[in-house]
DNA sequence: GTTCCGCATGAATCGATAG
DNA sequence: ACTATCGATTCATGCGGAA
């Protein structure tokens, strides 16, 4: 079952040569390993059904331009395609396949390519069960005449089959600690916030639950990116990844990001005992992960 | 301009005898009243673009099927067509519409038709500037194997053109505490990024800063849901549209909504000192309405 | 040790200007 | 006409240093 490092070595567009110096150190491609390429050649070499969770926040459009070239709008799905073909042979069964996406504004429009993405991933067999908010607390800053700062962004989970892995209560919240930390960390601008409304269900919701030990969370996900300070500037706020591999794959389950960037989800696979496979076709990326990985 | 009367009694197909009756009491039909109908009919009767925002929350798939038949998913797009049609028509150019909704989970999956309506109206000629997210605080409780509570609806945003009324102070929201030291002291950062500004003259943009105490909100929506009057089938807690009415429009402009159920949007919108048409089927909802009007 | 305060920095968008 | 670049706008977070 292993992959030949050879054989990948090809698959690298973009940095070939190091791509190549890159892959040769490999030893177990795909279990607990970064490698170097572009998904949809590298995850031919994967066998079928070998992967429990993929949790991925693709490039964006007309973002990364340096390493992926800057996907066009009107191209994104068709580029797409092709990979999450790759995507649904390799998950098994029983496995989850969440995109984190958010179309982009084009000429004072939101532009249509993630609801198309949609539908032309059911044509190919996927079902789409979920969608997620993840609302950012802190967006982006700005103000424009026509549109209000942009908070959300979305979280797709798609199934090969209805039955799926599910593990509920790994991320229910402990009610003592989520009303304290709600009431503690909660910012001073939301506290203003609820305060300032009148008929807010808030605080009535919490007495709902005031006897209760843990709460089921919905599908509306609340979590700050990360703030720059560190090295590794992400794009997803560990946490976010990590919510969802709590949620859907048990230990020793192998999560894949396909688009693994700056290496979160790779990461904090580790951290929760998943086996991890992590994909990037810029080598500089990789390199960074791995020796991350390694200091884990 | 005005609508004759005995043309409206013949567009309910339901309540057809009732409908008649309550339409004949009518005197001013298109500002300010309540119109028992298919608002696909109803609104053949009132002008172009006349309309400064549409705010409505259409019956939901399978809902409220006694009054309104019970749309099948499948048919969802089809039946919603042509009243978006006369929405486009009857709204005026710098106006607004404001659509929310939330697709109904079948077989396990999310059904499509919301995202296909979306690539439908686009090709009536709407734009579709934004999508906000309601995420409703206090959503209906409930437990399943496979999904979590759907705590957030879609409220589409479009649009017949780029420009658009917007009156953003009207719906500015607390800032953080962080503005205090703010607006003691502007960082240094800050002074650099105005001092770079020297061309468009002197520090007008410190005077952005000063005395503010609010920011401009986001397109996440914190709005809890009203558990209270539980008299009307319809969930729209009237600070959904309360702040698209405080965003979208002045005092005196008109806003209708087309589907108005149980009057909230009605009502608020005359709490407001908006002009109001709302139409809906159901002449119980009509009188009802029309009594908590007079009432307000 | 806490708490408080200052500060850099974002997976952004629009409109004007330039090519 | 159509695209590319640039400046202006804005606010929540986490870190580090100070009280």
């Amino acid at each position: 079952m292993k992959v030949k490092v050879e054989k990948l070595a090809k698959l690298n567009l973009l940095h070939k040569k190091t791509a190549t110096e890159y892959n040769e150190g490999m030893i177990e491609p795909y279990s607990n390993s970064i490698i170097c390429g572009d998904c949809e050649e590298v995850l031919k070499n994967l066998p079928d059904n070998c992967v429990d969770l993929i949790v991925t926040s693709p490039p964006y459009v007309q973002c990364r331009k340096n390493t992926y070239g800057g996907i066009h709008p009107d191209e994104y799905v068709e580029w797409f395609l092709p990979k999450s073909t790759q995507f649904f042979r390799v998950l098994k069964p029983t496995g989850t396949f969440i995109l984190n996406i958010k179309e982009k504004v084009v000429t004072s429009e939101r532009h249509t390519y993630v609801i198309e993405l949609i539908l032309e991933l059911k044509k190919q067999g996927w079902l789409w069960t979920e969608e997620f908010v993840w609302h950012k607390k802190n967006c982006y800053p700005g103000k424009w005449p026509n549109r209000f700062r942009d908070a959300w962004e979305r979280c797709l989970q798609f199934n090969k089959e209805k039955k799926f892995n599910m593990y509920q209560e790994a991320v229910m919240v402990p009610m003592g600690d989520w009303a304290k930390s709600r009431l503690k960390k909660l910012s001073a601008t939301d506290k203003r916030r609820d305060e300032s409304k009148v008929k807010s269900g808030f605080g009535k919701n919490i007495s709902n639950w005031v006897d209760r030990d843990k709460a089921y969370p919905t599908n509306v996900l609340h979590l700050a990116t990360e703030c720059a300070n560190k090295n590794h500037s992400a794009a997803f706020p560990s946490t976010l990844p990590e919510w969802f591999i709590k949620l859907f794959t048990e230990k020793h389950d192998v999560v894949l990001d396909p688009f693994v960037g700056s290496g979160t989800s790779a990461l904090v696979a580790k951290k929760l005992g998943r086996k991890y496979i992590g994909i990037d076709i810029n080598p500089e990326y990789c390199k960074m992960i791995e020796n991350a990985c390694k200091e884990l």
